[in-house]
DNA sequence: TTCGCCATGTAATGTGTTACATGATTGT
DNA sequence: ACAATCATGTAACACATTACATGGCGAA
């Protein structure tokens, strides 16, 4: 069974427990929306074509004279979840606006690349604090969902830094400095 | 003029220089693929569209018997880049499926979590190689540009290592270190 | 009573990949 | 003669966002 994008978040945080869509989009709302987004036109279709293969199960379970339905997952949806999980991971896309900006600095509008990556430096600040602002809320994370936390917080805060090296670096002209490929270094090491 | 993302790439490939939409495809393929990806699928009716709108101007220059369009920059092809040069970088997205992976670990298979975090480290490794290996053929590359991939190259060996360590960490059972807030740090400081 | 949040859902639109079709040229 | 690369293009499909529609609940 091909799980859709969607599918593998949904499936992955039912595993942490039922939940209904809209729980589901906001708790995906302040954790993988950084790197695994997905919308309500995504997830409500999505939660239908799940129980209608049988991954997962809903459950009425309303607020009040609010309609509510949780779901959870079933004998198949923890095991097609499984399946996934144990496989190399293969998806890996970005599209980052501010990186072609300064790509395309030179044949565009070249004195703004300091600027951009001014820009670059203080955006990863921003994402960085976002980012501690989630850690505060969040009380006792498995060590696996934490450490993608520190992930981002930590690798947000050396490409701010990163930028604003190489920022003042372009205000002078300087070049960024050429290292030694990799294998060469290694054998340096050695 | 709102520009598509597609449009974007072209409009600035175009920029360093007049091109077929074969080699637009082939020189995205290696440089802005990295953070900003296009398929023969968009370039191709996007070209048609630009050419419509009369931001980019086609002209047949055929190789031998080989049928071929190249494409250069009208005025208000190089004016409507610039405009969205100048504004500040809004897209930022990222799919990444080892993230999810790892986020999910504690849910679906907890041992699992340090392997996929050394997984992560090697993937890294290889992206580095890979942009190592672009950096030797490019010559004479503008600063902006250089940057970008400078920046690829020592974020992805940053990452390996973050990763490789992470994976010991995990591997004894050791929580991540939580450092103190921004806010907190910059007190500290003064 | 009004605002913000909880809750579900769809229609319209846009974006993007994959696979296919076609055919010339170059190097082995 | 064959494979690889150059070159263009489209159709089918998959994926995703946005905006909208609907309505209840709780607090100010």
């Amino acid at each position: 069974m091909e799980l859709s994008a969607t599918a593998k978040v949904i499936l992955g945080l039912l595993a942490m427990g039922p939940r209904s869509g809209y729980e589901i989009k906001s708790f995906a709302d302040e954790s993988t929306k950084y790197f695994w987004a997905a919308s309500y036109g995504q997830i409500y279709p999505e939660l239908r074509r799940l129980s209608d293969a049988g991954l997962i199960e809903g459950t009425d379970s309303p607020r009040g004279g609010r309609q509510r339905t949780v779901y959870r997952l079933t004998k198949a949806g923890r095991h097609a979840l499984g399946e996934w999980h144990e496989a190399p991971a293969e998806v890996f896309e970005h599209r980052d606006e501010g990186l072609l900006k300064l790509f395309l600095a030179g044949a565009v509008a070249p004195e703004r690349a300091a600027e951009i990556a001014r820009e670059y430096s203080e955006l990863s600040i921003e994402t960085a604090d976002e980012l501690r602002d989630v850690e505060s809320h969040a009380e006792g994370k498995d060590p696996g969902a934490y450490t993608v936390l520190r992930f981002g917080i930590e690798m947000n805060e050396w490409i701010a830094e990163w930028f604003d090296r190489r920022a003042a670096e372009l205000e002078e002209g300087v070049p960024p400095s050429r290292v030694a490929p990799r294998r060469e270094r290694e054998r340096e090491r050695a």
